[in-house]
DNA sequence: CTGCTTGTAGTCAAGTTTGACTAGCGAGGG
DNA sequence: CCCTCGCTAGTCAAACTTGACTACAAGCAG
């Protein structure tokens, strides 16, 4: 599960078309520098990366109309669209404790349909109950918890991070069944991405990590 | 900062003197193939690349008296003792989202005074305190939320991490302020690594990854 | 005593991430 | 007019991670 390429597909099948740069600023605008590894090396790897294996096609295309270096323009395939699908799903319903994967999937959640968002995160909810059960059974010394000593905090923590997870993700569900939110074909889809130009109300002053000094 | 490099460090450190495949035992028994990206191969990238920066000392050893190739024992050198200092209280301190670190932290806090642990978590809450406050500050539109949409759920997640982070601190602090654990000069210490040949009482029955098949 | 499995110990290539660096263009000051 | 600053756009080497693979020894089934 890599959290850079669902993000990266997400961007470029919302733009339809995109380069590099574009995919960036769209990742600072959904603040994911913050809560994920897109750092600019990243973001381009992921591209090519992603291009050589058929999920997007890469243009060749004019040197950049705002000065710098030329720019290659993307397009998400049929197979791209068919993995991004795929790890949207599974960003929103496996619980594997690294949050950048579910903030990245309700980043992306309204590509799917209401219903099935609603039974993905159901699912994510019964899959954090199964995982709290195998760690709280193997990890219970039939002596008593207290034989792990400091280690047993460790447990202690993930027990509750899963425990605050799932009741995090259960109001997120009465939230979307109560009607938050339009989800694909609910009309008018909300607009996650900056139009080419548009400036991000929420960058964040820090300089592009690409800046020299 | 990175959490093997801790784990590491602290394996080797409580060992006296380990070779790759104990500390690897040691972070089964930590349960840290779970919740850590601690693989055989990071191990022993990490075992390597700290002995190359000194902060391990790497004796060519005998070949192994357990069947396969001969293997390497490591000494945590002084460099390295501070390093594991300063990654211990980074990691109790600093509130970067990432559990495996307060994990890793909490695996290892031991090796500190239980005064500057209560201090460094004293300090952890302060700064997911400010954290938060950035966070809502920056990105609460002056029109309300709602301009956000869903992209706003991605938010507030991270807020309901921060304070139910900031709240299981809390009660940790308290139990180690109540006395809970054995710190660092308060006699003898809980055993937190595997002896030689000590079977763990934890081991996941998964296979290693290293085994073929 | 042959072959199969299990356990010990570690290597390696391929892929990913990081942080520093390059380079073109326009605006504005002097 | 020249020079610097900041923005656009991206590259690159070095480090790290991943998952599959190697190799040896002991046990034991047939």
């Amino acid at each position: 599960m890599s959290v850079i390429r669902l993000l990266v597909l997400g961007a470029v099948r919302q733009h339809g078309r995109a380069h590099g740069y574009q995919v960036r600023n769209d990742l600072e605008y959904w603040g994911a520098h913050e809560w994920s590894n897109a750092k600019p090396g990243s973001i381009y790897h992921a591209l090519k990366q992603m291009a050589k294996q058929g999920l997007l096609h890469a243009h060749e295309v004019a040197p950049s109309t705002a000065g710098g270096p030329p720019r290659t323009e993307y397009e998400i395939t049929e197979q791209g669209t068919e993995e991004y699908f795929r790890l949207v799903r599974e960003a929103l319903t496996a619980y594997d404790q690294k949050p950048d994967v579910l903030s990245a999937g309700l980043g992306c959640m309204v590509d799917l349909d209401r219903a099935e968002v609603l039974d993905l995160l159901e699912r994510r909810v019964r899959s954090i109950g199964e995982w709290r059960r195998a760690v709280t059974e193997y990890y219970t010394p039939e002596d008593g918890p207290g034989q792990l000593g400091h280690i047993g905090e460790i447990m202690n923590f993930w027990v509750h991070s899963a425990d605050t997870g799932a009741e995090w993700t259960r109001a997120l569900i009465e939230r979307i069944r109560g009607g938050a939110y339009t989800f694909r074909g609910e009309g008018e889809p909300f607009v996650g991405v900056l139009a080419e130009g548009e400036e991000n109300p929420y960058a964040t002053g820090e300089r592009h990590p690409g800046d020299s000094r």
